[in-house]
DNA sequence: CAGTGGATGCTCT
DNA sequence: GAGCATCCACTGT
């Protein structure tokens, strides 16, 4: 029984698009992972967006093809991980907030040094630890090791809000999640 | 529970 | 030199 796995192209589309399909794909970096259950949307308009002042050497993934990686610091600590969309130059983009796990729950554990499994993957920055993705991981392709995109076979009860930890474009309600899950970065 | 503030490093003005 | 697409510990109900 073949896995179906997410193509290059199912991110070609506005983030607008990508972000509510990704609720309930399953993401795993060296099999490490989980369905996610939240993720927010940005685009070149958006004064949120790293995008928004143009390219720059940091947001440079941002701006090429969609299907790739953008991986960033967060406050100093933290990394966020991005999904890149649309067409090259639109420098679109899917933040990836919190995932369900599901995989690798010891090695997700012993990464973030917490036990208690929705703590584990409950925001970008957790999310980013219990799955190991540094900025060694900005630039690469999301359809080839160590990243593996397992697509949803059902399809989710999406729940919709504003993002979070913004202060510019706070109010569009670009944030998508999965109604009622218990591992959601907060409830909407 | 809610609210506040510190840690920490890099990017951009 | 300011400002973060965060998290955690701590305070006070």
């Amino acid at each position: 029984m073949p896995v179906n796995r997410l193509q290059r192209d199912f991110f070609a589309r506005s983030s607008h698009e990508v972000a509510p399909d990704l609720i309930g794909v399953t993401l795993l970096v060296d099999g490490v992972g989980g369905p996610i259950v939240e993720v927010e949307a940005y685009d070149q308009d958006d004064p949120a967006s790293h995008s928004f002042n143009g390219r720059t050497s940091r947001n440079a993934v941002m701006f090429g093809p969609a299907g790739y990686a953008y991986v960033y610091r967060s406050y100093g600590i933290h990394w966020c991980l991005n999904f890149v969309c649309a067409e090259p130059g639109r420098a679109e983009a899917v933040l990836i907030r919190a995932l369900q796990p599901a995989n690798g729950l010891d090695t997700m554990r012993q990464r973030r040094g917490v036990d208690a499994e929705r703590a584990l993957c409950s925001g970008p920055g957790k999310l980013c630890q219990a799955l190991a993705v540094t900025g060694a991981h900005d630039g690469l392709p999301l359809d080839e090791p160590p990243f593996e995109l397992l697509a949803r076979t059902q399809t989710p009860a999406i729940a919709t809000g504003t993002r979070i930890g913004l202060t510019k474009a706070a109010e569009r309600p670009w944030r998508y999640g999965l109604a009622g899950s218990p591992y959601l970065s907060r409830r909407f």
